[in-house]
DNA sequence: TACCGCAGAGAAAGCCCTTTCCCGCAGGGA
DNA sequence: TCCCTGCGGGAAAGGGCTTTCTCTGCGGTA
């Protein structure tokens, strides 16, 4: 590879001036030595080593992100979000998948802070795992207390600043919903029980069938991966278990289209004869059919959000910005079937809201 | 930031000492000295400086990738393939979205070359456009002068290593299928004619038509972007110029469940009244509702040919692997109906694979 | 004419590592 | 006893760039 220096003997300058050149250097270099460096450049297909300059500056630009795993949906939204920011300030962001593994999570963080990032993002769940927690924020500090930036989105442990979706309200307007339209025998098919995502959205949802005087027993919740084969696989088993299931919360959209395809494979009309509720509003939940009526976060404003708390200045840290989650009706609730059903009314709710495009 | 010498002063050791042990170099080091390099690593939450790293070892190990976007489920596939090859040879992965934007690859070519990457591959469609395939060529001839290894997935003008879906084959698989299905008003929903990848798979379609003295008229084929909303909008655009189409190929899935909404939306059934063809087989397909009936491109093969390709040595190059298109029939290609119909056989056409896991 | 100031260019000192080269020392063979 | 060998450790030379500092030569002022 060419390097500066080849550059500048070509050109018939210092590395100095052929840097000054490059860069475009407040110091005024004479119009000659320019085009020459130019040139020289051209010629050369000279490009800087981005190493040698990272180190050379002691300017720190890119920034960090590490989420579970970019081609989630879920997680894409996020980073589209964190992009539009990162691109707008000119940073580069290097995103790291952690596939929910912590000790790859720990990993990332060192790597990241060898990398020289300004700053850190982590997106998605925290872990019910005292020991990772607390190793995850001894790095985390070591990391701070050198200047670096660090934000968290959706987990509560760590001290610094936050961007929370308010899952435990999600949860409770699902369970809202759900008992508005007479639903008694529920069932959820729920993420892995070490997310406090799953445990926070499971809260919300208790809390709103107990205001009702129900409960939810632990034999009508399944745990599994918080992807489509796992919401799959868990509908599965909580059916087998509890045919008289009127209703099915997933913890997350993928996990909802997983049931819906398992329900399908039955032959149980949604939401005639069970409804099904997600959580997320991803996008393809507008184009499952019937379409998918779900919890919506506001996920690409996440992103946003946590990017500028990173990269904003000034403002005395730490700052947790709580984002409100908001049902969306479309087709999948509908009110309890008669044959189980306690109050009035039978045909699947209307759809609303959502048309296509 | 803690650096080497600053854990070398504290361990009471040389830099070189100190270097040697955290890199568990071949050189020997006394137990005693390595434990108390060890021990102030610790006690400073040393973390290498990974460039000066990268500069001082004169070793490329990452790769770099630059696809459309890794949120679409199509590179994300095949990312999914990249990674896999990539994390077992203890590769890291820098990976650059261009959302299609020429100049913006042309400018990742260059900061990935910055980064000294071991090896390029470029993942996605070429563009028709020699203005901008002569300077990409010549920015990778020179990147390939200085011993960087390049891969391409998809696109031919490259003159290297490449991976390349049987767009043209599949085009025509999905043509034939429609065509023999008794469908003659086929309309398309392409996305954006300056790809190649939209050529590649309409001539293939055309082949087919033409080989049963049927043509394609440029009125029956509707340019948008290659996503879920360009599928809608171009649905709507096609129906509207031709209210009497039996059929529609759209170029990717996500334009095929764009296409699904707009049906929807106008009450048209599926495949009952008219019929739709996807292409990739992207993992949604299955799950949407009626199930996708598709062309499916291996793509997480590709991505794993193509890291292969790229990390591996001694072989030739260049080399291409072509890699087939095969139809997926699933359910939304049927019989055409009846009152526009020339054979017999009104049913649509039964389920067949595929079954929910 | 002598001196000052400044513009424009180069020399050189880092930035933080790795790795080669060299040195001192202890042990073994002659 | 002397020399050679080999081991463990340090000194120092990069690696490619940025940036401060220094130097030269010119124009302008007293």
């Amino acid at each position: 590879m060419a390097t500066l220096s080849d550059v500048a003997r070509r050109a018939g300058v210092s590395p100095a001036t052929a840097s000054r050149v490059i860069n475009g250097s407040s110091k005024p270099v004479t119009d000659e030595l320019r085009e020459r460096v130019l040139a020289a450049v051209a010629e050369l297909q000279y490009v800087p080593n981005a190493h040698a300059q990272l180190l050379a500056r002691s300017h720190r630009s890119a920034v960090g992100v590490i989420v579970h795993d970019v081609s989630d949906p879920y997680f894409a939204e996020i980073t589209r979000g964190l992009q539009r920011v990162a691109t707008d300030q000119g940073r580069l962001l290097m995103i790291c998948n952690s596939y929910r593994d912590p000790d790859r999570e720990l990993e990332y963080v060192e790597l990241l802070r060898g990398h020289q990032v300004a700053a850190l993002i982590l997106a998605g769940s925290g872990y019910h795992d005292e020991a990772f927690t607390r190793q995850l924020n001894e790095k985390l500090a070591a990391y701070e207390a050198t200047g670096g930036r660090v934000a968290v989105i959706g987990r509560h442990e760590h001290s610094g600043d936050a961007v929370m979706p308010d899952n435990r309200t999600g949860g409770y307007l699902a369970g809202r919903e759900l008992c508005g339209l007479g639903h008694r025998a529920i069932g959820v098919v729920a993420g892995p029980r070490i997310l406090t995502t799953t445990t926070d959205r499971l809260a919300g949802l208790r809390q709103a069938l107990s205001e009702q005087g129900r409960e939810l027993p632990e034999r009508r919740i399944r745990y599994a991966e918080f992807d489509r084969d796992g919401g799959a696989e868990a509908t599965a088993r909580l059916l087998d278990a509890d045919p008289e299931l009127t209703a099915i919360v997933a913890l997350n959209d993928s996990m909802a289209i997983g049931a819906l395809a398992t329900l399908r494979a039955r032959g149980l009309a949604v939401p005639q004869q069970i409804s099904v509720l997600g959580f997320d509003d991803m996008p393809i939940a507008r184009d499952v059919t019937p379409a998918l009526t779900t919890v919506r976060l506001p996920l690409v404003d996440m992103g946003v959000r946590a990017m500028s708390l990173v990269l904003g200045v000034g403002a005395p840290t730490p700052r947790v910005e709580v984002l409100p989650a908001e049902l969306v009706r479309r087709d999948t609730a509908g009110f309890v079937p008669p044959s189980t059903r306690a109050t009035a009314g039978s045909a699947p709710r209307a759809r609303r809201g959502d048309s296509t495009s």
